[in-house]
DNA sequence: GGAACTATCCTTAGCCC
DNA sequence: GGGGCTAAGGATAGTTC
């Protein structure tokens, strides 16, 4: 990769100047790369760089960035809920916690309808915010509850109805969800989407 | 760069096997461009890589691609809040807006108290889901919004009170987890949105 | 058993001193 | 233009589900 004298070390240069004009060669290098992927081996790929200055780039195989992005949580989302279905029969954990979280809807429901949006600051807002982030977290989990118990589940592997559903999901679906692990570098199945046919497609 | 004999096709590769096996090498040789690149420059990196067969890789430069993806979504909010304000003048078009999302806020809000999530179906919660996510929407550009002109706005730029330390934003900016902002990388800063600086690069 | 994926060996193309 | 190195292709033999 570097074609330095001998050995790369391998961590951040120092130099501001010279690392600015490394990651403007590299960067390039990598978009290319991720495209040449997408193309020759008909992957979709979704890739999102952040510079040292805080400057976005970003490449999408397909159309739009945000439909990966969607496939994305979609694939987490099944995932977790497969992992909490077979991690045990407690079904009556299941039913607290929808009971818990229909009166936390509630809840915030009651404040949604006295809100002014024109008078609240920043902070309030901030609130409003995160509250609905766990409205919209628990709906949507429980949706992935009743569609995947809903299907006839084999044994391990959710084969959620490829495609077809899908798209009813996409606009929804994104808004930042919950729950990750793992960090770099993971692999995971879901089902199968027919090779190029999912959602995203259009391809360039 | 690719050791064929003269040129190299950039379309889809048609052999299977063959196809499946490049990805395979590809893919590793981008996951470590990717590696190296974060490292190196000091760079956000997120990569989403789709296999041909449906089988998800992830690469995050920090602890959680969830992050990444966060620090997206806010970025591309904070750039159409700009885009909005500096479309400008059109003070009237902004309030209008804002009324207009206080009372969808409202008729959400409506709807929330009354809802029974043991008794909605998939449909119902898929409704939910979007009418929640359309909300957390409004209330997070009017955040934006409102954090951003009450900061001295040069001409164009907006510097957002860079939310790596002073951290009005982080807490809940993401609604994801919170707790892992601080990653392990240093400054980030992430002052200027609106700059054409997406996806240039592809070009082959 | 088969499909998807990975690893290994060997070879070549392209880069940068 | 050659030396050193990396990325990548061909082929093929594992590995996992």
């Amino acid at each position: 990769m570097a074609p330095r004298r001998g050995r790369v070390e391998m961590r951040r240069i120092e130099d501001r100047t010279s690392r600015q004009v490394r990651f403007s060669k590299r960067r390039s290098g990598l978009f290319k790369k991720a495209f040449e992927l997408a193309v020759l081996c008909d992957a979709e790929v979704a890739l999102l760089v952040f510079s040292p200055g805080g400057k976005l780039y970003e490449f999408s195989s397909v159309s739009s960035l945000e439909s990966t992005l969607d496939r994305y949580e979609t694939f987490m989302n099944a995932e977790n809920v497969v992992r909490k279905l077979d991690d045990n029969g407690q079904n009556h954990d299941e039913e607290f916690a929808l009971l818990e979280a229909n009166s936390k809807l509630l809840e915030i429901g009651k404040r949604l309808v006295e809100t002014n949006l024109a008078e609240m600051n920043a902070e309030e807002l901030g609130k409003l915010e995160e509250d609905l982030c766990h409205a919209l977290k628990w709906a949507r989990s429980r949706k992935n509850q009743l569609m995947t118990s809903s299907l006839n589940r084999p044994q391990k592997e959710v084969v959620v109805p490829t495609t077809t559903t899908t798209t009813s999901i996409t606009e929804a679906e994104r808004c930042t969800d919950g729950s990750n692990d793992t960090a770099a570098e993971g692999e995971r199945v879901w089902g199968r989407p027919p090779s190029r046919a999912a959602l995203g497609d259009v391809d360039t």
